[in-house]
DNA sequence: CTAGAATTTCAGTAAATACTGAAACTTCAG
DNA sequence: CTGAAGTTTCAGTATTTACTGAAATTCTAG
């Protein structure tokens, strides 16, 4: 496990955004460790490529294990455990997508529902601001859905048009009949 | 700014979440209570309601504003500061967006730009995997300028599509003439 | 200018989070 | 079984992050 210069930095810079992207240090280390690596790798290899502790690596593995973004190989004739890259960048892309959804929106929009379910017509500016929230985070959960439900192939597709979205879009309203 | 049980649940619930929507506890309820309160509220006020203490609300609206999330306002004959939720909801959506995407996006798409353009052609595979993180990166971001230069309106009913996306994407098939 | 009302800053402290390393546990070949 | 190789757990510690409150600063009416 020795590393390239860059590699070096690209697994350090993912550690450093590790917390914008909603996991620690760590974790962010090893998922860039573990992506650039073709061949699977054993914790204590991880352990020594980040030099940190073989703990510490066992709970980094646990957290990506339950973010579905690795996956546990083994070598015949060999008992120790090998890890790897789940799929490929966009099969992560999409888990990464899927799983945020889960602990950014649900929660809120679970919330959200019941108190307006419960809502006594009191109090209507906030009443309404709390639908309008509500209504925006089932949007982006149903869109969520949706594109976590793509073959990464059409995915790949929709995503090139790019900024052309609304251009699409435009097309749609001339195309009520289709 | 008595709260009602619902909203305070619901103002402790954004500063729980807080965190995983990339800013503290404080800024969250701060946020939230702004967003549920139509009359503008003075940091003293926020504070009073929030239980924490003054200098914590500075910092806090010092920090929704660099999101772009809050507006200043005053009222003729008093010099107080006044602090109102910029928009609507679906323009702090947007909002939002915009701002993850240069927080959570750009300095990663950055220092690949540099990595693949220095790239010596050694490593193979881990080159290719960078390539492919850039190209996803940039494709999200891209997505992601288009969306955030949208009208509410538009992008309203864009996402009214919600589930029917791939069948958009279906239709641009049959049109490439268009 | 000046004074007081308001806001911001920031050193010190509290709270939350991450990390280590050793002990407990698991697994399996002999 | 036994024990060696491997993994996980977790109490204690280190690090990071958030918060307080008092002092410094800004602002403006007079």
């Amino acid at each position: 496990m020795q590393l390239s210069d860059d590699s070096q930095a690209f697994v350090m810079h993912c550690g450093e955004m590790g917390s914008r992207w909603g996991f620690n240090r760590t974790v962010g280390q090893i998922c860039a460790l573990l992506v650039i690596t073709e061949e699977p790798l054993t914790a204590e290899q991880i352990a020594k490529a980040l030099s940190v502790s073989r703990g510490n690596v066992s709970m980094g593995l646990k957290e990506l294990q339950s973010w579905r973004l690795i996956q546990l190989r083994h070598k015949p004739g060999d008992r120790k455990d090998y890890y790897t890259a789940s799929g490929s960048i966009w099969d992560m892309g999409q888990t990464i997508f899927e799983e945020r959804r889960k602990r950014e929106l649900d929660p809120t929009l679970s919330l959200l529902r019941s108190q307006l379910l419960a809502a006594d017509g009191e109090k209507k500016y906030s009443l309404q601001r709390l639908q309008e929230i509500h209504d925006l985070l089932e949007l982006i959960s149903q869109w969520s859905h949706a594109l976590g439900g793509m073959q990464p192939k059409t995915l790949q597709s929709l995503m090139k048009l790019g900024g052309g979205v609304s251009k699409i879009f435009d097309l749609k309203g001339k195309l009520k009949s289709v």
